[in-house]
DNA sequence: TAATTATAGATGTCTAGACATTTATTAAAG
DNA sequence: CTTTAATAAATGTCTAGACATCTATAATTA
């Protein structure tokens, strides 16, 4: 782990467990700097990361202050700004997955376009269902090229495909794009999300790349409306 | 404006108008550096800005490439990482505001706590249409302490509050917090937004701070579900 | 007393360079 | 010819410090 990771996540510690006044500035990076034994540079950016969580808010010439709200509002929040699949967004509920489709074909244009692929590569399509405790959750239909991710069998699609990209095939998952739409249900979001026809969905297009640059995920991830949201935290420089 | 911020903004411009071959990677932190007469990191921070919007990628040890993908796509794209107001967003149609309802108010106990204020200030509750090339588009409600925003009349309502905010107060925005969901529309949404009863809507919850952290506005952005969506970009680092 | 002006202290930007880590290529060894 | 090892080149991290900019406070002046 790097310093600044380090030293961010120190931070993280202290400020949720109340190690400093909530009504005063934090130490003075020059301070903090000291204290950890680095530069100013670096403590400045393990404090950026603090920031873009939303945990910290800064006035020049002035200080570093601990957003309240932050830390009274314990609830569990799904932040967009992650990579990570679901299984480790929720960790201390019961997660499982029910396969409805995982069959190869070959792509239609607008999943090529996506993919950066042509439409004569195979791609693994697949529908899962995931449940929380038991519960409909979300529908998530999933689109990769055969080749970039050899070996997936059932055992894998029942637990994690994203623990089995970054475990077993040892890649870097580098970023993705999402955009994120209301729409209408249709029949299998109805049978699978047990939903009335006139729920609506929250939809999650999503893309997910490799350090490389090329796109190994193409998803739409179609989720109940009652059971999920999405936060983003959008701080200026 | 910064030199990183100019720097980024010339290599922008250089990416989507092709100066540099979309095959190869782009020239080195160093070679650029030298060129814009700036040190590697002041050089590295510009890049960092096109990273995240999703125009760069880089490998360690090989380059910075040009994510083809991002030069191709010349669709207008939404990125939720903005903090600016509708006006901004779209500057090449003509958006129109009609003010539904404009009054001061008590916040209930759940505006209080979004705005860090007791429920014996008073709020300016505000619900406005917005237009896009006389297309109902998105119903605002929006909750702002009138202490914080004074002067506010029906011709900035009807033009834009941010505009206000930014020029006439000389206030700063630091940052926003959203939470976007899907929900079924109501009544106010059917009129207005010329939605069917089983439209679905989606809803933006947002928090916009002030650089000193305070909040100065708690809104709720009601869009009609086939006219809108919210693109994120993630990048790990 | 009120308004203005210095001043201290905090964050923001920028530099020049050292060293670490990763990757592709080249050279050497088998 | 294939495998392994060295090398060069690129990005990533980190430093120590200079200077810029902003804020609140204190000192000064009208």
């Amino acid at each position: 782990m790097n310093k600044y990771e380090a030293i961010s996540a120190e931070m993280r510690h202290r400020i949720k467990e109340k190690h400093y006044n909530p009504d005063q500035p934090i130490p003075d990076e020059k301070s903090l700097a000291k204290e950890f034994e680095c530069s100013r540079m670096t403590m400045k950016r393990a404090l950026d990361i603090l920031v873009m969580e939303g945990l910290l808010y800064r006035k020049r010439g002035h200080g570093t202050f601990i957003v309240q709200s932050a830390i009274r509002d314990s609830r569990v929040n799904v932040v967009s700004n992650e990579v990570l699949g679901l299984s480790r967004l929720i960790t201390d509920k019961t997660i499982t997955s029910k396969v409805v489709t995982f069959e190869v074909q070959f792509p239609t244009e607008e999943v090529a376009v996506h993919l950066a692929i042509d439409t004569k590569t195979p791609v693994y399509y697949l529908v899962r269902l995931r449940l929380v405790e038991g519960e409909p959750y979300v529908l998530e239909k999933t689109y990769m090229p055969t080749n970039m991710i050899p070996g997936l069998n059932d055992e894998i699609l029942h637990s994690s495909i994203y623990e089995y990209i970054l475990k077993e095939l040892e890649l870097t998952i580098a970023g993705s794009h999402r955009k994120i739409r209301a729409c209408k249900s249709d029949e299998l979001d109805q049978e699978h999300l047990e939903c009335k026809h006139d729920d609506p969905i929250l939809e999650v297009e999503h893309v997910g790349f490799l350090n490389n640059g090329v796109p190994f995920e193409y998803s739409f991830s179609r989720h109940r409306y009652d059971k999920f949201e999405v936060t983003t935290v959008n701080v200026r420089n």
